[in-house]
RNA sequence: GCCGACAUAGCUUAGUUGGUGGAGCGGUGGACUGUUAAUCCACAGGUCGCAGGUUCGAGUCCUGCUGUCGGCGCCA
């Protein structure tokens, strides 16, 4: 390997006493004009190293010492064990700057501006994103969401789910035809997809048990910080599956992912504040269920203008999310409120069989999914009465004239599920390059 | 699509009833042998978002435009 020797290596004391050649890039820097402290940065941590003029000649010792932040510099020296701040330093004994940083185009994010925006959602850090990245809080960030995305595959993988593709060029809608991105298609017109689900459900009958995490994508000119015009969407879709069965993976999924955080990125966590018993909260409680006409129930009670019938919409979710501590579900919503796709209860035919899943904290609803309409006779009824077109559908239809069954599926929205466990005040901070409605640069 | 804010140096910002725009950080030069956002001295750096208007005089008041941010609807 081009690079022995890892900062956090240094740091956990496995180099005490010994000589190390460090590669990384100049954080900060401090001295005299004898003595000269450069903390070092790389992927795994910061260390400050000691850099003498009597111990590396003068040459170097203004090589070193004239270096501004961001330069990328390689040292070499033997590490010591200290009292001081990062509990070891490298006394330098040579060095030299790779790449250095001209004093006219001086690195442009400083203290200042970091400062005043705590989560980093200015539009001056927005706008210089691609140097954002490599700052302490950015990089914790991205760790944990590597993490979190682990978590998942873990958790369908563990149990015998196959991963699984669908194109993100469709033909067809899955959600309202208005949140769909037009592309040009060689002469014609596609879109970019808003889910895997359609195509999971062609693929139920082979693989039975299957997910994915993929792009999906929203033309929605929403301007929350829980949404993104391209977010990270995990989903799966499990044959011979009822409604009931769906939930049992989504809670378990959910749960998975904050054990996971909690044994493999608590210091991640700890570094952007979050209270390490709050989730393992997350982790170890089940997950209350309520029906949506409780809901409605609960929300007249307090006196909120709701009629049965209507979706419940963000204001509504933070009222009921605020009796829980941890995410609970919502299920049977009314018929008329959801999409084709999802079943009537057989039992109360005005409810369909499906479910929510609410964060606490008002990060909002991180998963939706439930049972899929899974006979031919009910699906053309469903697209029927909603006045959607069969024909962009006759692929979707044909799953179930060729032995249908009762399945059903969820999507998680991942970035979503980032914003929540890590405590973020925006869904921008979790993603390295955030895409909304006004925003696809840089 | 709707509602509400904001725009001053590279960054963060002060700017009083309208009277020649200041500071901190960052940069440059200098001092300093153990600093922790090091400290101290000096210097450079501004079309006050754009276009009109009111006024003897506009960063400040008015109108329009542009950009950005926050929120709602919609959703993961």
């Amino acid at each position: 390997m081009s690079k022995q020797h890892w900062i956090g290596d240094v740091r956990a004391g496995s180099h005490d006493g010994a000589e190390v050649e460090l590669k990384g890039w100049v954080h900060r820097t401090r001295g005299s004009n004898k003595i000269w402290f450069m903390v070092l940065r790389d992927s795994t941590g910061l260390v400050q190293c000691v850099i003498k003029r009597d111990g590396v000649g003068d040459d170097t010792f203004e090589e070193l010492s004239t270096t501004l932040i961001e330069s990328s510099v390689i040292v070499r020296g033997v590490v010591e064990s200290t009292d001081r701040e990062h509990g070891h330093e490298v006394q330098v004994s040579s060095g030299e700057v790779v790449g250095r940083v001209n004093p006219e185009r001086p690195f442009p994010i400083t203290e200042s501006a970091m400062a005043e925006a705590d989560g980093g959602e200015t539009e001056f850090l927005l706008d210089n994103r691609h140097l954002y990245l490599r700052t302490g809080r950015m990089t914790t960030m991205l760790k944990l969401r590597s993490t979190l995305f682990g978590a998942i595959h873990s958790y369908f993988r563990d149990r015998d789910f196959i991963e699984y593709h669908a194109p993100n060029f469709v033909a067809g809608a899955v959600e309202g035809g208005s949140t769909l991105f037009e592309v040009p298609y060689f002469g014609r017109k596609a879109y970019l997809t808003q889910s895997w689900q359609l195509y999971a459900e062609a693929a139920a009958p082979a693989l039975e048990r299957l997910y994915t995490i993929a792009p999906s994508f929203r033309a929605e000119k929403s301007r929350t910080r829980r949404h993104l015009t391209e977010y990270w969407h995990a989903e799966m879709e499990v044959a011979w599956a009822s409604n009931a069965d769906i939930m049992e993976y989504g809670e378990g999924v959910v749960r998975h992912i904050a054990k996971t955080l909690l044994d493999e990125s608590s210091d991640e966590l700890s570094e952007l504040g979050r209270d390490l018993e709050l989730i393992a909260s997350y982790a170890d409680s089940a997950y209350p269920r309520i029906r949506y006409d409780e809901a409605i129930e609960t929300l007249q009670s307090k006196g909120v203008a709701v009629e049965w019938g209507q979706d419940l919409d963000y204001s509504k979710e933070k009222v009921l999310t605020a009796d829980f501590d941890v995410p609970h579900f919502i299920t049977h919503y009314p018929r008329i409120a959801k999409p084709f796709y999802h079943r009537p209860d057989p039992d109360e035919p005005k409810y369909v069989l499906c479910h929510d899943l609410l964060a606490p904290e008002g990060y909002g609803e991180i998963v939706g999914g439930g049972e899929r309409t899974w006979s031919e006779k009910e699906i053309l009824e469903r697209i029927d009465e909603e006045g959607t077109p069969r024909e962009p559908y006759e692929f979707y239809i044909d799953i179930r004239r060729y032995g249908g069954v009762p399945h059903g599926g969820f999507g998680l929205g991942v970035d979503r599920v980032c914003a929540w466990l890590s405590g973020a005040d925006h869904i921008r901070e979790v993603i390295p390059f955030p895409r909304d409605s006004r925003r696809v640069t840089p």
